[in-house]
DNA sequence: GAAATAGTGTCTTTTAGACATTATCCG
DNA sequence: CGGATAATGTCTAAAAGACACTATTTC
């Protein structure tokens, strides 16, 4: 490309410290079922800022030495206290995008590089190196359901450059309008008064965004059933919309659906152990298949024309 | 949250320059139409590394100055000529994904945090502060149609920890596999050796995914109408689709499709001044709706089902 | 007038969704 | 046995896509 003994010369004069530092660090938003509803693990802040303060797991890029998905992986592992050979190897995850306002954190300019986690159902989180405890909390006590705004679009993350159009992330399809107490902070507000109030930093919106995020992913790609063991059945896969998605779904029509649907799932042969606890036949068990994508995918219901 | 007085006396204290750095960029896929065929929009480098090679626009984010959709916005002006009083009003800029492998940078450990843009025929591009030029390139050009790997799932953007799975981005369908030449590098090559070779950095990779997603988001989005001007004819929305997707669309059933979808267009009551070049009746004009999503949305054709 | 294009009509196939029905299992 | 659940069947409505057709304009 050029000159090699040019190039190296100038490597060797760069000083990565002659510029006004910013730090990175990566957040993670890990989703998982417990007992049919949805939780998402949290940290209480053992350092400042936000001492005391709930937060989404989360911690510095290693310079030099990771990559973000490196990072987020790591920082996952700490919290969920899983390794590579006890569990963590069926946990979904993907970049939601990177929040970088100036004043974010108070310490200083920090970029953070969110990812989306899902986990099937894991044992108690533990906390990590810097924080005073690590729990599942119910969705709903955090986030409750609808989100007006990040419905349709992703909120640009500040005051936009006069004329510059906002842009949405990789939603696909409307969320109905919730009963959300959010509605007060609009895309320009420094910090969303309503959903996920009380976490550190601007984690409520990424914690917001990253539900959006889940919510219109399990319409299209099969990664509902990263939320479930090995092998489940069609019920145990229905309930896993259902909880993310807040609705409940029509059962016949569901199964037909989910079977129709080539590479979603493929049978096993086999049955579960026993039927429901109040009777009913053994469900057939299924695991997931070898589609990444779902052709026709699943819609939510109750999209509305008001959202547009 | 906690005490102010200690907060404070923590925060003057704290040392921003006490951890290794890492550099923080911003760099922009920007797509335009010209002469019915897409472009994007390159810079030649002027400054090391990898002088003289092309890329995307970009640069390094202003440290406790500007946001991350500043910074986007800041660096595409500079090289389209444009400000918020010329044209920039009506691009649409949104956040791509963000990239943060130690070694994408021979310099030091830089994230690049990725935009795409969506603009109207623009006047030609000039370079900016240390680009030696800056051209509009004809995506075909640069990135061969189809892209096997990045169409159904984004690749992670390294070797992934042992067991953990890479996740997609927000595409929501298969993209055809097409007879690109990039077929050798896969998701933990190094540098993709076929989609934008020669571009510097991971550009290409970026390219790559910018354009999937460009591709992914005019299905249920209005946004195919920010490649035009203020008014438009059905026949060169259809134009904007057929170039993103590289298919010829059916002109009857595209024009019946889009009128029938709930806040795509509305129409100005008023007519094109003239026919086709060839013959043919006064179009109508139309101008964007107020919808953000399209329901139900253009699904592209010829998804195959080997695309799972 | 010939050719091309804008816009509409019609028919078929696919899919979503409402609802009904059968079979199986638990207490 | 009675109730609950798994799985399948049937019908309707909506939408996509193929194709035909009319009207309007340019050369």
């Amino acid at each position: 490309m050029t000159d090699r003994q040019g190039e190296d010369a100038f490597l060797a004069a760069y000083d990565p410290r002659a510029f006004e530092p910013i730090a990175v660090t990566v957040d993670v938003v890990a989703l998982t079922l417990r007992q049919g509803a949805l939780h998402v693990l949290l940290v209480r802040r053992g350092g400042r800022p936000y001492e005391g303060a709930w937060a989404l797991p989360g911690g510095f890029v290693q310079a030099g030495r990771e990559s973000l998905d490196e990072a987020a992986a790591r920082e996952l592992a700490e919290e969920t206290g899983l390794d590579a050979a006890r569990g963590l190897g069926r946990v979904h995850l993907e970049q939601l995008g990177s929040y970088g306002r100036p004043d974010r954190d108070p310490r200083m300019h920090v970029v953070s590089v969110a990812y989306l986690a899902f986990a099937p159902d894991l044992p108690e989180a533990r906390a990590g190196s810097d924080a005073a405890a690590a729990e599942w909390v119910p969705v709903e006590a955090v986030a409750p359901q609808g989100n007006p705004d990040a419905a349709t679009a992703r909120p640009m993350e500040q005051d936009r450059p006069a004329g510059i159009h906002g842009g949405g992330s990789g939603r696909r399809s409307g969320e109905a309008p919730g009963d959300g107490a959010g509605q007060g902070a609009g895309p320009d507000a420094g910090f969303d008064a309503g959903r996920g109030a009380g976490l550190a930093f601007d984690h409520g919106t990424i914690l917001a965004e990253g539900l959006d995020r889940a919510r219109a992913k399990i319409e299209y790609t099969p990664l509902a059933a990263a939320f479930l063991g090995e092998e489940f059945t069609i019920t145990e896969l229905r309930s896993v919309y259902e909880a993310v998605w807040g609705r409940t779904l029509h059962a016949g029509n569901f199964h037909r659906k989910v079977l129709s649907v080539p590479g979603f799932v493929e049978s096993t042969g086999t049955t579960a152990g026993r039927g429901g606890s109040k009777g009913g036949p053994r469900a057939r068990l299924y695991r997931a298949g070898d589609a990444r994508l779902l052709h026709p995918a699943l819609l939510r219901p109750d999209r509305e024309d008001s959202v547009r």
